[in-house]
DNA sequence: GGTGAAAGCTAGTCCGT
DNA sequence: ACGGACTAGCTTTCACC
């Protein structure tokens, strides 16, 4: 499905959206057309989702990541429903997971301070009955990427290609 | 710094930076230029730092995503410079937070199974010396948004607005 | 599956208000 | 700081190898 040639051109479209298709063709050593085309199918078969603006956490008043784990007695599907249900509809939280182990789900909240988390906090529990919350505080963002990464894709057998 | 109409026009490229600028100056009741020269100083800014391409993690084998809590006995700014190094070269290490309480350091990385993180755990700690590491995998991704929340974002005065 | 050039939009510039 | 008209450049299509 994905060949190397697809991965290169995920590869520079990760990192940066806005680099014409003619100069992503020649970089990966293509012309224009078959580069679009290739970009074309991999919109199509949902491989790229979408293309997005990345904003500046501090620029924003984005500046506390809270990671939230939860614990639920509940472990029916028509809860967790409702659970996924509430947290699309708050933007603070960036990030949720059904987790293994201890924890049964993990969140990542943005808030400008502790005082507004905890608002939001408060705002969470009284929306849907959870069993056990703790929070942890991120001081520093020292990593963050968009990108995933592409050494792991499965590639198409590549024909006579470079 | 940011009013209304920037913090609209933010909201729009943080969904779909596709979006064609005379059309967000028509979501946001602007003409085309002034609209441009908005988002153009927001560029300048480095309110919106990058346009970028989001994959389907799925369709790129990245399916599971690893919470790595991390304990160090070596709190000196050397040995964190070292280790910020490590990981920045790390792709599947797609977030690193500097954390607050009893983990120092949590990562989230993306592999496509377990014997790839095991891999990926091994090289990570030939590489750095850490003094405990703990590992909570995710089962699913409910929600992954690249979209900060705006409401928080403290507005300049708006000079007769709508 | 690849190339080159034409056509249709969109971003970016200029000038006026 | 907003708006309209123009230009330059990129995307997208088309005919062809």
């Amino acid at each position: 499905m994905i060949d190397r040639l697809d991965r290169k051109i995920l590869q520079i479209l990760q990192e940066d959206a806005t680099i014409p298709v003619a100069e992503i063709g020649r970089r990966v050593g293509l012309s224009t057309t078959p580069c679009w085309r290739r970009i074309q199918k991999l919109e199509e078969d949902g491989v790229i989702q979408r293309r997005v603006a990345v904003l500046d956490p501090k620029k924003v008043n984005a500046k506390v990541t809270v990671f939230v784990s939860i614990t639920t007695s509940q472990h029916n599907e028509e809860w967790l429903k409702r659970f996924a249900e509430v947290i699309r509809d708050m933007p603070e939280v960036v990030e949720f997971y059904r987790m293994s182990g201890q924890v049964d789900y993990l969140l990542r909240v943005v808030v400008p301070d502790i005082e507004a988390y905890d608002s939001f906090y408060k705002r969470l529990i009284a929306r849907i009955d959870i069993a056990d919350v703790s929070s942890a505080f991120a001081m520093e963002q020292i990593k963050y990427a968009t990108a995933l990464p592409l050494n792991y894709v499965v590639l198409e057998k590549d024909k006579g290609t470079v």
